[in-house]
DNA sequence: TGTACATCAGTGAACGCGCGTTCACTGATGTAC
DNA sequence: TGTACATCAGTGAACGCGCGTTCACTGATGTAC
């Protein structure tokens, strides 16, 4: 099939997960129906499961969609940083995950915060499914970005190495992908506009801090 | 009406309110049903709205509970911070969320996992009503929380407090409140039971020195 | 080149199911006179 | 003290609704001979 041209409308698969991608961040899983998806979609009903055979496996592709581009780029980011030689500070670490980050919400608008939300997602799940699905297959990339930040922590136990890195991730989930509210109190209280850049560069001090507090 | 002896089965609304908040942290709101929450309690499914009017009214009686039990006792702690007189250092001011989450921890179990996902959950909301009615029933005791973390980090600008304060509070709710998964990792990968106490202290260094990094 | 058949993308309508909520009702306890 | 009525806690069955999924079908495109 070649490559649709730019003035066709986009293929039905992609304008399914284009819509499903936007709700299930707006307002969770369960909250989105098929209905929901597929009247944004301005796509049939019955197309989703032709094409995605059930809305878990749905859920599934969005997610898989998000990691893909993510992790494509951050792979890049990390032959960049390991080819420098010398190791590198912490800050230069955690700075490499940007572009990455930011090369997503070019994708489509407000994209880096829908994939915070689905990570998010994806570590409070009972069961986990995508947790487990998204170390099967880009495992790799997040090893060698663990390694990086390991390099730049010399002495630091593997067991706080472990928490440490999940305290992380929780203050970027939280606040990247915490919707409009921490956006708007921002803007009421501070007349700050919270742009993902700028947040995401008072993050990066701050972690880089943290993780060079002297184990307990 | 007497307070139920020891003996006697708990009442419909208490049975009501335990089910439920345990089986909203578990799966969610939209996941958990009604007939869920009242099999789970041994009570009639009518009850629900007879005792609470609706399924929204519920969710917000569970987790005003535990609000409610966690203020009280932060409360507490802040006054006896407050009466030392001298400035408090951060490690201390942040110890003493501790007894508050230890507190609830007792009450219920896994109640402080179970209190940490709703918060979660209030921030996460598309509309903001359960973190508006955080602020406005216990507003004060957090005010006052505020106040003791801004006197242990001077010259830290208020917007960059804002955000290090919500950067914090992703940090406790992810690994806090992350349900099994990271437990599960840590006691395979380092043979580590994750208390929460223990998890706790791990996090109280990290985010002390967090909070001290350098304004950008 | 023409014909027959297969595959693919999509469609409209219906399926049964579980949902939150409602309603008429029961039986126990409290209150007024 | 006895009777009539009110309130309260709870119940069983049903309500209509939106859900994910299924199914028979259509029309366009590709392939075999």
């Amino acid at each position: 099939m070649p490559e649709p041209l730019a003035t066709e409308r986009a293929s039905t698969k992609t304008r399914i997960l284009d819509a499903a991608e936007w709700l299930f961040a707006e307002r969770g899983f369960a909250e989105t129906s098929l209905r929901n998806i597929t009247s944004r979609a301005n796509v049939n009903l019955a197309s989703v499961n032709y094409h995605f055979g059930s809305k878990k496996s749905l859920i599934q592709a969005v997610f898989d969609r998000f990691l893909r581009e993510f992790c494509d780029k951050l792979h890049h980011e990390l032959t960049a940083l390991e080819q420098r030689g010398t190791p590198c500070a912490l800050p230069q670490v955690l700075e490499s995950v940007l572009p990455a980050l930011l090369h997503i919400d070019t994708l489509r608008p407000n994209g880096a915060a829908i994939f915070m939300r689905l990570l998010g997602r994806a570590y409070s799940e009972t069961q986990g499914h995508m947790r487990r699905f998204m170390f099967e297959h880009y495992g790799n990339v997040m090893e060698r970005f663990n390694r990086q930040i390991m390099m730049a922590c010399p002495g630091l136990p593997p067991v706080e190495l472990f928490w440490r890195l999940h305290f992380m991730l929780g203050s970027v989930v939280f606040t990247l992908g915490g919707g409009e509210a921490l956006r708007e109190i921002a803007q009421a209280d501070f007349n700050e506009r919270a742009e993902l850049e700028s947040v995401a560069r008072k993050l990066i001090p701050f972690l880089a801090s943290a993780m060079q507090a002297p184990a307990a």
